[in-house]
DNA sequence: TCGCGGATAGACT
DNA sequence: GTCTATCCGCGAG
């Protein structure tokens, strides 16, 4: 299985569920940084109101969604960049976010560039996550993931007690009918996924016994 | 532990 | 000038 193979050739929804539970990496060039991804959502092209590429919506800011599955878009908002990876074969602008990660390599680095924040705080958002990594910039916008320092584990999956559908996070309300589809994935029970409630917190963390 | 509002920067009209 | 696929600090309970 490759890159290519997985980003493309099934529904954008499937590929982001089977995200969930495959380790992210970022080789920042001293040291690996990396995580359990934890939380994805799907952004399903020019008839998803709340896509960037909505209506056939394209420049050279959203122009990663156009790439073929596997490549990356590395968009920028606020003083925040997300980390976005295509889906689909060329100019179909579907993708899938990574929203969250539950870290397991380099915590005391991704602690450093969160300016000390600690616990679920260092990753638990797509901002905060991409601020973990020490990213600043889109260097990495248009790249093929398997020509990049990031890596996305496709052999191994922890295993997931269940993964739960939700709406999506802060998109435009004007078209309910998109604004409460439930294309977000979340690790149910997982204390790194965005706005999860202390009691909704499982102490296994979501995933059974490796 | 919660809900609210301000900060802040790039893309687009 | 307007609008975000956000984050954080603050004050109330």
């Amino acid at each position: 299985m490759n890159y290519s193979e997985f980003f493309t050739n099934r529904p954008t929804e499937e590929i982001a569920k089977d995200l969930l539970g495959r380790t992210l990496s970022f080789n920042n060039g001293q040291e690996i940084l990396a995580g359990t991804i934890v939380e994805t959502e799907a952004y399903l092209g020019p008839q998803d109101r709340a896509a960037h590429s909505y209506n056939g919506r394209r420049s050279q800011a959203n122009e990663g969604l156009y790439c073929p599955g596997g490549h990356l878009y590395i968009y920028s908002q606020r003083q925040y960049f997300f980390f976005d990876v295509a889906t689909q074969e060329k100019d179909n602008p579907q993708g899938v976010l990574v929203r969250a990660i539950e870290p397991t390599a380099g915590l005391e680095t991704m602690i450093k560039n969160r300016n000390g924040k600690d616990g679920r705080l260092v990753t638990n958002g797509p901002g905060k996550m991409m601020q973990a990594f020490g990213i600043h910039s889109r260097k990495w916008d248009l790249a093929a993931l398997k020509d990049s320092p990031f890596t996305i584990d496709l052999a191994n999956k922890r295993q997931i007690e269940e993964i739960l559908p939700l709406p999506r996070v802060g998109i435009n309300q004007s078209d309910p009918k998109w604004a409460n589809k439930k294309l977000r994935y979340v690790v149910a029970g997982n204390p790194f996924v965005s706005d999860i409630k202390k009691k909704d917190i499982k102490l296994n963390h979501g995933f059974d016994k490796n």
